[in-house]
DNA sequence: ATGAAATTGTTTATTTTTTATCAATATTAA
DNA sequence: TTAATATTGATAAAAAATAAACAATTTCAT
């Protein structure tokens, strides 16, 4: 049953690991699949994965284990992979190009729709369907068009007025690739943080040791 | 004093955040601080910051607090950061690309020197001095010039195989793009991952909340 | 020079997370 | 059909991480 408790964000960050390895796992045609086999495949506990899985209900069955195609329809909806996003892009710089031309969450129903820059004309190339429009049309299009993630590409000093101005504009689900801190830009504001400085720092630590 | 104990994850992937702050406090001017005022910019507890510090030696003192130069000085020398490290890059795609011309962390001493692809004309417009080499190049490359870290930027299928072919060559020191697990390749391999789809998933996960 | 205030690093307590255990139940082979 | 085997979900135990408390020491204002 799915129990009225706040689930660590340690559970959750394991989510879509378990997706991927499900998604895999029914492209190779496996319709059947128990705790210890995933487990052993993703080198964690068997009692770790049930202990995940139960946060979010009843998907197994005594003495079978799960059904491989049903399990990775219940997590591809605790993630809401089962709604489509519509995604805008703000910064069109190398990783603004670099994510607008980056298809491989299409398939899971991530659609970018629209890119924002101060100077628009930086960018050529940009696949079909992708507006890209200067920065003072934000407002507008925000307006008239759905947006349910805006992800952030700007120059680090930019970012947080960024942050600001779309959380004014009511979009507050933010995909954040400056390294800087937004979670206090605003009180009900959502950010997931693409870092490349603190990874590969992080890297060069565990090289060093 | 320097303990002779294992230091977790949870830890080692906060120092980054520390060194960002301390950085930006340097550069504002700031001389002093305290674990609490530190603490509060974090938005974490003070007690945490001191715990996190002592597990590498004693940087404060009583009644004063840290030395800001000191302390940025110490977590960086903690992160590897007191020396250069030469990246190379595999795969020339869009996100290789971006890597090759985001210079964010040219700064702390990361510096791109090569790119490998199967076909490497599809890429222009690199900065100067980063040479654009065939894969059949590797291991030339790999025997004649310093390789620190490589990146891996090629599709998902084919990420598995590179990394395997970058440790047989001696670079167990993988930054990867791909989303796939490569800890398993080898048995002493060093990855650190960046990994955009799930980032976007738990995105939507916190959304849909 | 002196005492109040500040602040560290360490120890102890608390909370959270992970792992192990086990009863309940389904599957499967004979 | 029946008994042995497999496996879940839940509960209990263990381990790890976080937070609080505090003695030791320094700073700083008077």
């Amino acid at each position: 049953m799915i129990k009225n408790k706040v689930i660590s964000e340690a559970v959750i960050k394991r989510l879509p690991r378990y997706y991927r390895f499900l998604k895999q796992l029914e492209k190779e045609g496996v319709t059947r699949i128990s705790s210890s086999s995933l487990a052993e495949m993703l080198n964690v506990t068997a009692s770790q994965v049930r202990q995940d899985f139960s946060n979010y209900g009843e998907f197994g069955q005594q003495g079978y284990g799960y059904s491989v195609a049903k399990l990775r329809g219940e997590i591809a909806s605790i993630l809401g992979l089962d709604a489509r996003h519509d995604i805008i892009i703000i910064g069109c710089g190398n990783i603004g190009k670099a994510l607008a031309r980056y298809t491989n969450f299409t398939d899971d129903g991530f659609y970018v729709k629209a890119m924002f820059d101060l100077d628009p004309s930086v960018i050529q190339k940009v696949p079909e369907g992708i507006e890209i429009l200067e920065m003072d049309k934000l407002a507008t299009y925000i307006n008239t068009h759905n947006v349910d993630i805006a992800a952030i590409c700007v120059q680090s000093n930019a970012a947080i007025d960024v942050a600001k101005l779309l959380c004014k504009l009511g979009i507050n689900r933010l995909w954040n690739f400056a390294p800087v801190d937004l979670s206090q830009v605003d009180s009900n504001i959502i950010v997931e943080n693409i870092n490349m400085s603190d990874s590969l720092f992080v890297l060069s630590y565990k090289i060093k040791q």
